[in-house]
DNA sequence: AAATTTATTGCAATTAAGTTGCATTAACAA
DNA sequence: TTGTTAATGCAACTTAATTGCAATAAATTT
């Protein structure tokens, strides 16, 4: 894959990733590029990014959609196993630099697997 | 919560859960017992059973809803952070028994945490 | 056993995240 | 600057799941 072509969509998309560190969700950046973007071409552009391994998707307890910035991710091989944690008080979704060793199973082979962890965050503690 | 009323409908949910072990998704259950049972009927039952702590569920990766029978669940708690496996060759899911740690994160209240493999399974490894 | 209460069910309509088809627009290479 | 084709916008669609409401039927009361 790889970008082809350098467009604006892509480049308001990626802000929004730069802006901060946390996931945001598609819904999320839909509403938030309201006028500015059609809702097709942000789901769009996040699957190419996705694909380039600039972004990586994982999908909530309720089974909404969230991107966030891959740090090591290729386009062949996207290393998303880390968690990744939800707050549910606030909502705010970020991924969690802690390895978390899946266990072998018997004769299954794992290809994927995938870590929600949901919970209070640092900000709302307290 | 509880069951208030023994109504067949849920005879027959409970019935093809105790058939055999594997988790089944919510709309797999309702193509199964079409004509049998209506659709919302079986999502509401469904919802029942895992408020009462007899079934507990989760989302696979396409974001669709499974449910599987509790070992040692009650309406007020449900241990479902034991891992489950989806093959991505017959598409069967089930509960692996396998107690993986969640590390604690620092300044973070962890409640749920959700683990989804996905690999091949025993039947389809060969 | 009949009446009463209200949880449960079925049906149709709705919701909402995400996808698809297609005509139009705009990167960017030649 | 022209031609190719990727990217975009729009409308319509898909699909799992939910909601409102009237009808039905457990289970309790009389």
């Amino acid at each position: 894959m790889g970008i082809i072509r350098k467009t604006p969509s892509i480049e308001v998309l990626l802000t929004e990733f730069t802006r901060n560190g946390t996931a945001i969700s598609a819904i999320e950046l839909v509403k938030r590029l309201d006028g500015k973007l059609n809702k097709t071409t942000v789901y769009r552009v996040l699957d190419k990014l996705e694909d380039d391994g600039i972004l990586h998707s994982f999908l909530d307890k309720k089974g909404i959609k969230w991107y966030a910035k891959c740090n090591s991710c290729t386009h062949d091989k996207h290393f998303d196993s880390h968690p990744h944690f939800q707050c549910l008080n606030c909502g705010k979704v970020d991924c969690v630099t802690v390895d978390v060793s899946i266990p072998k199973i018997p004769n299954r082979e794992i290809v994927i697997s995938q870590i929600l962890i949901q919970g209070t965050c640092e900000n709302c503690i307290n």
